[in-house]
DNA sequence: CTGTTAGCGCTTTCAA
DNA sequence: TTGAAAGCGCTAACAG
């Protein structure tokens, strides 16, 4: 398979082609053991020479780890997701780990039989950046394997939460605006059956309500994450502001804030 | 690991469950022979009753088939790329192949570095959206395995290339505006060291060219893809239009256009 | 139709 | 410091 000949070259051949035994050949590898310097000079060169590339299935089956970690998103073809999938990508594969990538489509099928797949091909631990998946489910899991979860918190030995506090979010980014002297404050939310999409309205009222400032039912509109310009900007909306000014998608300090905790969050005021 | 105990249930643990041979129940797994019902039937139930699930690595080991495929993209982050990976995670997970994600970011370092990796996980073909490597590195990597390539037209064996004609395409996007009696069009191109955006150019000079219309360079303004809208319209660039109607980023078909093939190619033109 | 027998390529005791 | 040997869990001839 690899560039030599045809099913890819095996440590075995190094190791004839170094003239020492295959055990020295994985301890020179793995850093497993002190092997004497001429020898790994020359199973570094058989290395090179053969071009040799250690089989990840066997080391996997041999050893007992995959080295991999099973990645699971909703929709990738979201820039916030997407951003978030490149940095675990990065992360992952300078400390050697390979990434299985899986999307759940914000579907709880997909996203159970992604999670099997990986189970099945035992990765080593898996990420949920954010799940579709009841909490027992995902506790379960996590007894089989390490599991990352983003988006809730949730108690486990072996279960790793990234949360971010919605309500609070929301209202301080609310209450950013309200210092600035605006009150007539729109609101994108996402969809109104996402648990953040719901406590980040949630602090879009707390702030409003704190403020004395009254709710105005058209100010609020349901995006759905994906493309919160094109879907919820439509032109009633924007005529129904009937503001002289909207914050610019690409601009300003609330764009950054998006792309951090308060996502789908964004407010838009009258001069 | 899986649920049931604590290393993962075994195919022989299947077998002196229902009571028959390891490869009676390798042959049922894999529909590779016809065996007698009531041992289907008892190899199913001793399958769910220990829920089993095959080990991968094994069966890539064995099979000499690891039943993954690698799929290299330059910058997930952009959606462009991320409806791209999510397209083809979806086709592949459900032909039962799994997905090796790794990035490139435009980098030809990481890009060689990440298909190394691929190739030592034994992928059984890679699947490369947009690359940065020269045409022979290609080609010759696709001595190796099968290999998938987008944007790029190359001869070979087991090279597959998906291409789209960047010329004729921006030609007949600008030829639409003119067509609908615009004269006044501007272009956001993608960086001009990106092959494909100078292609694009050309298609949209070609298109002024063939109608007669004067080039404006101001209306030639340089994007880099990732979010054209943020980048390119600075208010220097929308001035310039000195125009009445500018098409919204997220309607109409010029939206649709770029989603195919003529991604960063958009036109604005006066009323 | 089904069991037995070899490995796949690597890691890892266990001796030397 | 190093080699020999025994698997890891599964597939694939090869006989019955």
């Amino acid at each position: 398979m690899a560039d030599g000949g045809e099913g890819g070259v095996t440590l075995e051949q190094v190791a004839r082609e170094a003239g020492v035994s295959p055990s020295t050949v994985s301890r020179i590898l793995n850093g497993t053991a002190n092997v004497r310097d001429a020898k790994v000079r020359a199973v570094q060169a058989a290395i090179a020479k053969l071009r040799f590339m250690p089989n990840a299935a066997a080391r996997a089956l041999a050893g007992g780890r995959s080295m991999s970690i099973g990645v699971v998103i909703q929709a990738i073809d979201s820039p916030f997701y997407g951003e978030a999938l490149a940095a675990i990508e990065k992360a992952l594969l300078r400390a050697g780990y390979s990434v299985l990538f899986v999307s759940g489509r914000w579907r709880e099928d997909d996203e159970r039989r992604g999670i099997d797949h990986l189970v099945s091909r035992r990765v080593d631990g898996i990420i949920l950046v954010t799940s579709c998946l009841p909490d027992a489910e995902l506790q379960r899991l996590s007894r089989a394997l390490p599991v990352v979860l983003t988006g809730r918190a949730l108690p486990g030995e072996r279960l790793h939460c990234l949360d971010t506090d919605a309500v609070p979010g929301a209202r301080l980014a609310t209450e950013h605006l309200i210092a600035q002297g605006h009150s007539r404050i729109a609101f994108i939310s996402g969809p109104v059956d996402h648990p953040d999409a719901r406590q980040r309205l949630e602090g879009y009222r707390a702030a409003l309500r704190a403020h004395r400032i009254p709710r105005v039912p058209q100010l609020v509109v349901e995006g759905d994450y994906s493309d919160a310009c094109g879907t919820a900007l439509t032109p009633e909306f924007l005529k129904s502001l009937s503001s002289t000014a909207v914050c610019p998608p690409a601009t300003g300090p609330v764009k950054r804030a998006r792309a951090r905790s308060t996502e789908g969050t964004r407010g838009f005021a009258d001069g």
